[in-house]
DNA sequence: GCCAACGTTGGC
DNA sequence: GCCAACGTTGGC
């Protein structure tokens, strides 16, 4: 029996990576996250087809900006492990690593993105947790017709 | 560059 | 286990 996909969202800044660096990559192993609640989301629950919504945050115009799709099952993040690396984390070893990650895979970039501000304004989309006040998270689940308003918007 | 919101750290 | 201090995120 096929289960259900769950939706979500990642957030890249995109001076650092853009839904146009994921396209000419494919795809990309989505390193550096180091908060606990998008760790658990990505070690726990995001499955291979998942459908993600890729968002550029921390930039002229935020908003969505392509789809991609989870295309790997969790591992350990292996730049936790990397003294060379920012995201070293030194209580990590590789028999008990902490931060695990999924590959991200381009599926489309949007003609026109779905900006932050068009999102806002949006009743369907009011729920969002990207939208909730104070809300940082880096990954973040969507409601199935949250995704489907996006994306064929 | 500012600042609100939030997560994490560490002293007690 | 509390909570103040600190660091980070991210929109504006």
């Amino acid at each position: 029996m096929k289960s259900e996909s769950r939706y979500w969202l990642v957030k890249s800044e995109p001076s650092s990576y853009s839904i146009d660096d994921l396209k000419v990559d494919k795809k990309t192993s989505w390193t550096g996250v180091r908060n606990y609640t998008a760790r658990n989301f990505m070690r726990d629950a995001m499955k291979q087809g998942d459908p993600v919504l890729f968002y550029h945050s921390s930039c002229p115009v935020p908003g969505v900006y392509g789809i991609a799709k989870v295309v790997s099952k969790s591992y350990p993040d292996p730049t936790q492990f990397d003294p060379a690396s920012p995201y070293y984390d030194p209580k990590a070893t590789e028999e008990k690593p902490i931060w695990y990650l999924v590959d991200i895979g381009f599926v489309a970039k949007l003609k026109d993105p779905v900006t932050l501000d068009a999102m806002k304004k949006d009743k369907r989309l009011q729920n969002m947790t990207l939208l909730q006040r104070g809300n940082r998270l880096s990954v973040m689940e969507v409601r199935a017709n949250e995704f489907v308003a996006i994306e064929s918007s």
